[in-house]
DNA sequence: CGCTATTTGTACGTATGTATA
DNA sequence: CTATACATACGTACAAATAGC
């Protein structure tokens, strides 16, 4: 009866279709992140189609963090995260390296408007809490390895999690998180050097949490423009000097 | 010489390699959105894998729009666009339909963020510029609207896409243009009514354009909080009736 | 520890729809 | 309209990882 390509009714767009079909599958069944989903073999006799059709379904759901796949083991629900957000902005920023860093600057910028923009809320959430020991103690460790000349990219991570950890909004806290993610894998990539004025980094820091416990909005502003002006600068400093290199592209490996 | 499934030792992790690798070939050739990449076919052979290999891969890289490829046509370098994050925050809004809406109401509280963390720039861009004409005449547009009892989706997207258009950073009018976008498809696919007093809205955008003009930034970001008001006391409301109707997971399709 | 069953990952061949020239 | 190039889908076989015995 099928032939072996199947029969020329049932296959008209059965990719489009697939990944919209196991995406209704995990709705209806009101599944949660972690939850088992069926086998692939499964699937496909679910919902007609071949396994290779079952596959790139998945694969497009599992890059989206829709659902996670695990090897020998079995497909789940994914954790929904901004992981497609952090791939497509890191690969963003290296490619358009060659000329002004545009990508990696704007990148910045957000994360400046984004503590611009919750300023309010957060100083409000603080207003009569208790002093934030945990931050305090993040600043001294980063002064600590700024005075050895060492970095602190782990402790600025936690400073900026932490900050917003009281903001009943994950999504807010994921996206600041993720776009942190950017910045600290792009720099090295890219090779950029440390700002040279990174103590001023480590005051700022402290400035925004003197302004969060004092419950002056208007300083906080102030310390979170301090607090990314040396990044600023780094990144223009490093544009001035690629500038005068224009790195011709490279011979691609694949011919 | 080589088995049907192909020599052991290439064969190593061609999944993961296989996307990484032409993302390589991208950043080494410095390609831009548009520009044509070699066929599967050719891919195969450059990188030594199958075709499914290589059709997977491409599948990843297409969801997150690092690829775009044309039926009968080719592959292309992608837009590098938000789409990947509209559609996971989409599915996940949906997802948590069932209980508080917290993940519209959360994408709502980023957009009011990333309104009021752009306010001072944005009034700043208009200090001295010529007064918003266009902005003005979607408000006029949404008014007439308004007294028909219609809705104005599209002036509402041009109103918020064209407020940012002066600022130079196109990820932050992404953001923005990808945020809305993510409103606006799930309110109907929740079946959420629109907001009674849609008027206020109106006059919000008004009152946002009005403290524009006049470099007003702390009425600005009033007028901010008052545009969005309407939207989250629809969104509590829709919570509160249903809290009422529990809504118990369906049957799936697939059994 | 090894064995086995289950499940995902890779490979190849083939047929077919689709867009371009 | 035909021809060509290309993506799409199916089926099958085998490899690799994981879990449980």
């Amino acid at each position: 009866m099928n032939t072996a390509a199947g029969s020329s009714v049932a296959r008209r767009k059965a990719q489009w279709s697939t990944v919209e079909e196991i995406k209704q599958y995990i709705l209806e069944l009101r599944l949660h992140p972690g939850d088992p989903l069926p086998t692939e073999t499964e699937l496909c006799e679910a919902l007609g189609v071949s396994r290779s059709s079952v596959r790139e379904a998945m694969r497009t759901l599992s890059s989206l963090d829709i659902v996670e796949v695990r090897h020998g083991h079995g497909s789940f629900v994914g954790g929904l995260s901004m992981s497609p957000l952090v791939s497509g902005l890191i690969f963003r920023s290296v490619l358009d390296s060659e000329g002004d860093l545009r990508t990696l600057r704007e990148v910045v910028d957000l994360r400046i408007a984004l503590d611009l923009g919750t300023a309010e809320e957060l100083v409000e959430l603080h207003r009569g809490g208790p002093p934030r020991d945990d931050l305090r103690g993040l600043v001294e460790r980063m002064r600590q390895h700024t005075a050895r000349g060492e970095g602190f990219a782990e402790e600025d991570g936690a400073f900026h999690r932490e900050l917003l950890a009281g903001l009943d909004n994950t999504i807010v806290r994921q996206l600041v998180s993720a776009l942190w993610e950017v910045h600290t894998e792009v720099v090295p990539k890219l090779g950029l050097p440390p700002a040279r004025d990174i103590d001023k980094t480590v005051e700022a820091h402290e400035a925004m949490l003197d302004a969060l416990e004092a419950g002056d909005v208007e300083a906080y502003r102030t310390a979170v423009a301090d607090h990314y002006q040396p990044l600023l600068t780094a990144i223009e400093a490093a544009v001035a000097s690629n500038s005068a290199t224009p790195a011709a592209p490279r011979e691609a490996r694949i011919s």
